[in-house]
DNA sequence: TAGCTTAATGCAACAATGTTGCAAAAGTAA
DNA sequence: TTACTTTTGCAACATTGTTGCATTAAGCTA
């Protein structure tokens, strides 16, 4: 039986991002927790939320992969709103309430959606 | 006035990736061409036919870069087609006739679009 | 064809990001 | 507190991509 045990450090970093309106990057996250615990314990961490469903990863058009909170992944992750990836303050947010549709020709089977735009945020427009 | 030299590598490259049915990553392209150049070049080329409107750039959902091919990019890159990526085979393929739809917030300014769905391909299903 | 200009290449060195093994530290239940 | 197991720190490594610079070679012209 393998439990779940709540470090400060997987807190922090759980809170940092939850309240983030933004998704965050490994490297975002290093910085706003400044020596909190190591680099590769960040990496552990993110992964940890991420398989209870707490986190989502984002990988963005330009490959920077960041993270952001879920709302009601309880079991397992699903997503099905676009990301916004700003080109000038290269912010990354999630649209939750836009849900693309499209039409597969084929006999694909789907599983998993990773649906980004850029251009720029309202902030930067 | 800066020309545009066509090499070998250039040329077989560009045919590699024209011809292949699937987007192509970097090391799948170096292993292909088997010590045609040195692999900074290939990253160079990639760069250069990228610019030239001759393939596209595609990151996958796992951070995966690929290039694939365009067919009406002259003067720059419009793509507004969707990406499917098998988990199983791990290939990536352009469906170049399935364009989503949806509806932003006016607030946002869109220029470019990177739509990805995964899961299971037609060989793989 | 030979020479000239400069785009393209090879090579080394570096940077960023992510992974793995293992001993030490810390969380949790008893 | 003790015992058990998860989590962490650290070092070492792998992968991917970038940059500087000397050398090579493509394409133009005479
Ligand atoms: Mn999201
Ligand atoms: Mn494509
Ligand atoms: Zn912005
Ligand atoms: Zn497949």
């Amino acid at each position: 039986m393998k439990s779940v045990r709540n470090t400060t450090a997987k807190t922090e970093i759980q809170e940092l991002i939850a309240n983030s309106p933004v998704a965050l990057s490994h490297t975002e996250i290093q910085s706003a927790t400044n020596g909190l615990c190591d680099r590769v314990t960040i990496y552990r961490i993110l992964e940890r939320l991420t398989v209870e469903g707490l986190i989502h990863k984002v990988v963005n058009v330009d490959g920077v992969v960041k993270y952001a909170g879920c709302h009601s992944c309880s079991e397992k992750h699903n997503h099905n709103h676009i990301h916004f990836s700003c080109q000038k303050c290269k912010s990354v947010t999630c649209l939750e309430d836009v849900e693309p549709s499209y039409k597969l020709p084929k006999k694909y089977t789907v599983s998993e959606m990773n649906f980004t735009l850029s251009g720029l945020c309202p902030q930067c427009s």
